[in-house]
DNA sequence: GATGAATGAGTATTCATTCAT
DNA sequence: CATGAATGAATACTCATTCAT
């Protein structure tokens, strides 16, 4: 028992330092020498806990996105009032702190990931799933109490999330956090409009 | 000038065994090597023309975007129907056609050396630039003859824009174009509603 | 004693395996891992049994060259009557199926450690000297009773050993069964002749 | 012109050098790095040269297989006498220096890889081939002579390569130049009578 | 303009082995 | 008896780049 546990926190000790060399080093930098170096262990001990550096990187991807949903989305998702929630989902959505959660560069890096293996597509596309449902489920429940007006509730949740990736990818890169915010705001508000919520 | 243009073509050339060398190998995977090895040269001779891989792949950044603009930019800015043009504009944008132009994890990679090297943020800052005054001249056109209303076109641009990127962002790696074609019609729909627009 | 068995046993276990893996990879491929994970099991276990890996290629050698003895060696000097069997012993030299007991290569990657490794030189050595003494002990039995004449026995056991090794050595990596047996029969009539051994 | 003849140099340079390391670390030790070492240049240099270490082992058997017809082939084919020249060639194979023109460890080495590498298998073919002829030619033209009676030319030449190759493999390892001596006229003398020679 | 020799740092991974449990 | 963490040296090979021709 106490084996294995210290052998899962090992684990994550690694991944976390490989994604900090993921980000100072890119993509092309990030190599299993640089992440044992960091570690201040021999890089044959990273091959011994992951086999190969595939392996390894596949991981990242879960970790990172595991991180994700434990910082917003659980939170969002108990939020009981369904108009309070919605709204909270759109101020997430909209928010560059969200989107600074992972460094813009690593995410893309692993979105990168993602297009060229499959198992990476899939666990993006699990999260992308989880994330519409979040909005779907609260978007409804406004519908059903009469909060909002909407006559296809998919259709409509489908819409904010392309909104929030187009906003990611429109603030990627870009140190101004005036700017970001304001970009967000202006989303934000037109998507309101059309959702027919107050802003 | 005989010279130059002979320069220029093979510089063209060898970007293009770039871009397949990254569609095929990755951005992990793109090496000097590899793409002399397509082309059947010494990788020496790619040095000789571009000094640095890093300068290399700048040029195939500019290369790709040019690319871009050549195939729709041009052609859409010269429809003379601000109307029938911002209407080619929102199909384009959501067509899968235009986002395939590119592989799409080709796409990716130049984004994602956009946000780790100054000078080809500024080349996405501009095709960037380019393609939300395309949008917002043809809708100001509009709003002026009375054709559609908006009280803040500029801010009905970005939307569009950030729509786009969502929708380009979504279909990534997405091999179902009945799918792509789907949700773009979904997006278009949407977006075409909150501008006033006939479906 | 039971602990004993099981131990010995669970080496033989491991010796064959090596012999597996050496066969498909080669001397340069046949690693401790390698071995370990055709058993399933942890390398350090293989460690554990042989101490070094050194000490498991000596344990190879001994049981494959033990192989050899009870499959042919054995069964040979059991005939009783003399002529009887040194005709056997010659067909059996010279036939394909006694030097493919062990895979060709399997012999010669043993046959170049003993080059190496003093220990193992010894091994072929009393195997030599076996195999010579069982020819030697047929012959003179043979000359004895005036079945056979020769008046040098020591030095027409030796052609006989000699003459089989040149025989290992052509068929060597030589797949076609007909011409090995074919070989092996135009050597045996010239030895019989020179032996002066009925056809 | 100058560029290529240095080229084929410093291979040889380099083949030699590998032939050396073969020699002293044996099959599992020579690796790129020894032999570079051992020149004094960097491994890439090899790789530059050879791409790989299999391309490398490869081009070694045909180095040092040529050596050998360089060093006695051609000697011996050019002896115009053919009771002479078939003499010679008597004396050569079992002589021991014929056999330790190449290291013994080094011989069974390549012997080895020919073993699993069908290009390796080739060359030691036609160096078999070669060398079957020659004999095979020098008896015929004693027969033809009257020198020598045989009635199957082929059959005692193939049996002359076979004891020749017991003779190399029994002397394999042993470092008594008189018993190595001893055991080559042994076979020599009992060949010769069966031959019908003069001893 | 084009080539190939040469370099040196770097790659992921494998190796046999030790050790604590 | 058996495991797996850990090590450090080694593996073949790739990398971008320089330089002389």
């Amino acid at each position: 028992m106490r084996r294995a546990e210290m052998s899962r926190l090992r684990r994550r000790e690694m991944l976390a330092a490989y994604y900090e060399v993921l980000v100072e080093e890119g993509l092309q930098g990030a190599s299993i020498a640089k992440i044992a170096r960091r570690l201040d262990v021999p890089p044959s001990l990273l091959i011994h806990y992951f086999h190969t550096k595939e392996e390894m990187t596949m991981e990242l991807v879960d970790y990172l996105l595991e991180e994700y949903r434990e910082a917003y989305g659980d939170k969002l998702a108990a939020i009981p009032d369904p108009l309070e929630r919605l709204n909270a989902i759109i101020d997430t959505f909209f928010s560059p702190e969200y989107h600074q959660l992972l460094d813009d560069s690593a995410f893309y890096a692993c979105f990168y990931l993602s297009l060229r293996h499959e198992r990476v597509r899939q666990r993006y596309a699990t999260l992308y799933e989880a994330s519409l449902q979040l909005v779907e489920t609260a978007l409804r429940a406004c519908v059903e109490g009469g909060l909002v007006e909407c006559d296809d509730v998919h259709g409509a949740a489908v819409m904010v999330k392309a909104l929030e990736e187009g906003y990611a990818f429109l603030i990627g890169g870009n140190p101004d956090m005036e700017a970001k915010r304001a970009l967000g705001d202006l989303l934000k508000g037109r998507l309101r409009r059309q959702l027919g919520l107050p802003a």
